[in-house]
DNA sequence: ATTTAAATTGTGTCCGTACACAAATTATAT
DNA sequence: ATATAATTTGTGTACGGACACAATTTAAAT
């Protein structure tokens, strides 16, 4: 039997320590002038009493004001980035009594400028706190240098770019979920001894970053584990189904009996798609992320298996970790890697069904 | 770009409607006698306005009390109940504050009597809401019954018992999480002609509930998926490894070349330990929860697959349903089966570094 | 029409903290 | 020593909602 309680406030502590609560609120907020006497007295009894503000108290009592910015990529309904907003909406609901005000803004993905716009757009909002998807490394990279001299806290979800130190990072350790990808398509059948791989054809600054690390642990474990196993790239253009099948057709007139095939990102569902049209059963599929129509590939068996990360929790947390920064002066973990999720038909309908937050 | 605000006060809707907050506040929590006019009028108003109670200063000013119990077996640290205490600890934080107050016991979980004991020494305690894990089905039933007669609400975790609606269930789907144990284990590898199944051998009342059933998903998919594939069943005694040696000796010296292995507990490390010591390599083993010594079995590859599911979630959730019920007075989601998360050597650091809650 | 009871409504205080401002104390200057 | 400035401390109010209680209105009884 155990059991839990205590409940001191300022006013307790402030005749302990025979000062008025006001000499106490400013110990304990560091807040104006107090003499060494006044400090010490106060700190005594805060030592011998565990001393728990009471958070609502607090909420309800707090005049400041905070404005959090985010920044995505524009989206579609129940891809991964509107899981992401999800997770930041409930994040906003809860910080809805702080006095928090948050706002969103999109950029096209697909277009360094329209990011860069955005990010140009910030400086004059004056944010408290900016969280934001920083998908094309060097404009990213560039605003967050401006955000710390404006001594701006950031949080970056999804994917990291080096050079300046967020505080706080959420997203998944694509290196390691290429290993997985690779155990969880191979393992260790030896027999296995080709493998295609699909990757986007595109241009520009485009991250990829992702991709390209997912890719890099998938062939490092391969090479370790299944050195004689060939890999074969295949490029597609997302948007040009018609193109896809030609080049589909082609590599799989030249390379028949190829069974296991891999995509790192979210459109594994057009490689299945084309699987079922080409009447290509027995294919084993591994993709990324649980946007939709992935999830019912999953389940009618065309994919065998997604790796998922989390994206409700990342917006959650990433908008979560700013409050915790500057509202409860919390420390908060700078490299939050989510965990790596598998999803397959037997374990899928738990996972989208369970509210993750 | 999204905003979000609206800042509207009780006071503002008494103003609107043309009556005193307390009207208000009668209308907004069903409580007093308010006449049929001025209930019209509050509610044209709310109807209009999107009002959201201010959560801190609702708490702040509460002056309920609430008692809340949760029944657990006793166990070690680090334990898949360890984990779930930790949930619990972590929601008991958040009611701190909300004047809830919260008193864990435990029993024995091989001893019933240790457990109807606690459970008859609860209804004297006047609870307000019930957390119970209910291993021991009659007893669990019978105090389940006790409770909706005294019409305090419960909840469930881990197990699930018929006869007595619970407020909330929050655990596993365990037959489709054997399912997944065995696509996991043979997958469509048709050349994988046998399997041997570790098992429990005990006695009593003691739930075992959660393994049957993980047993049947099991053997389901197998024979559907599978049919020529023989499941060998291997009785074991947790607690006495030399017997357990023995056992296991003359079982692979009758089948030698078995290579895939299933435990439907978390004593899957025994049996890992037990190909260690044998110099058994190659063998698949998978076993459920993520118990420490289970995760450095799957860490050294000893173990291939671990199925999990979120003991400290389960926790944080189910006690935190009772508040949502009781307090915030919001409807409860009454089945909640948990992610059945499937972890590897590749993906198990980031599930058990990242903070769950 | 009064009185009395019942139903309905309004007012005021409290919850624990933040913070503005006034009061008191101490230091500095003349 | 006194005036003035600087430092330190104490007091009071606001935050938004819950709830007790007083005040008022309406209904019932005589």
């Amino acid at each position: 039997m155990a059991e839990v309680n205590g409940k001191i406030r300022i006013k307790d502590i402030a005749e302990l320590a025979g000062v008025s609560k006001g000499t106490v609120d400013r110990v304990l907020h560091n807040r104006g002038e107090v003499s060494r006497a006044s400090r010490e007295k106060v700190e005594k009894v805060l030592e011998e009493i565990n001393y728990h503000p009471n958070i609502h108290a607090s909420a309800l009592a707090s005049k400041k004001r905070y404005n959090f910015h985010c920044i995505l990529p524009d989206h579609e309904t129940a891809d991964y980035w509107a899981y992401l907003e999800m997770g930041i909406e409930k994040q906003v609901e809860e910080l809805l009594d702080l006095n928090v005000n948050v706002v969103i803004h999109y950029y096209n993905q697909y277009d360094v400028d329209s990011c860069r716009q955005v990010y140009a757009s910030i400086p004059d909002l004056k944010p408290d706190g900016v969280l934001m998807s920083p998908l094309f490394k060097d404009s990213s990279n560039a605003f967050a240098a401006k955000l710390k001299e404006l001594n701006i806290p950031f949080v970056f979800v999804d994917s990291q770019v080096e050079g300046v130190e967020p505080l706080a990072y959420f997203g998944m350790h694509s290196y390691q979920s290429g290993h997985l990808a690779a155990k969880l398509l191979v393992g260790d059948q030896y027999d296995i001894k080709d493998i295609v791989m699909f990757h986007a054809k595109r241009k520009g600054e485009t991250g990829a970053n992702q991709t390209i690390q997912r890719k890099a642990g998938f062939m490092a474990y391969i090479k370790e584990n299944n050195p004689d196993c060939r890999i074969h790239s295949v490029g597609l253009y997302w948007n040009d189904r018609d193109k896809n099948d030609i080049i589909m057709d082609q590599f799989f007139r030249e390379n028949p009996g190829i069974k296991n095939s891999v995509i790192f990102n979210s459109r594994v569902y057009m490689v299945a798609d084309y699987f079922k049209k080409s009447a290509m059963k027995d294919m084993t599929v591994l993709g990324y992320d649980l946007v939709d129509r992935n999830v019912k590939c999953l389940k009618n068996g065309a994919v065998s298996y997604l790796i998922a990360q989390r994206p409700e929790i990342q917006g959650y947390r990433a908008l979560k970790a700013l409050a915790q920064h500057l509202i409860y002066k919390q420390e908060v973990k700078p490299v939050n890697y989510m965990p790596i999720d598998i999803l397959t038909a037997e374990n899928i309908d738990f996972y989208v069904n369970f509210p993750s937050i």
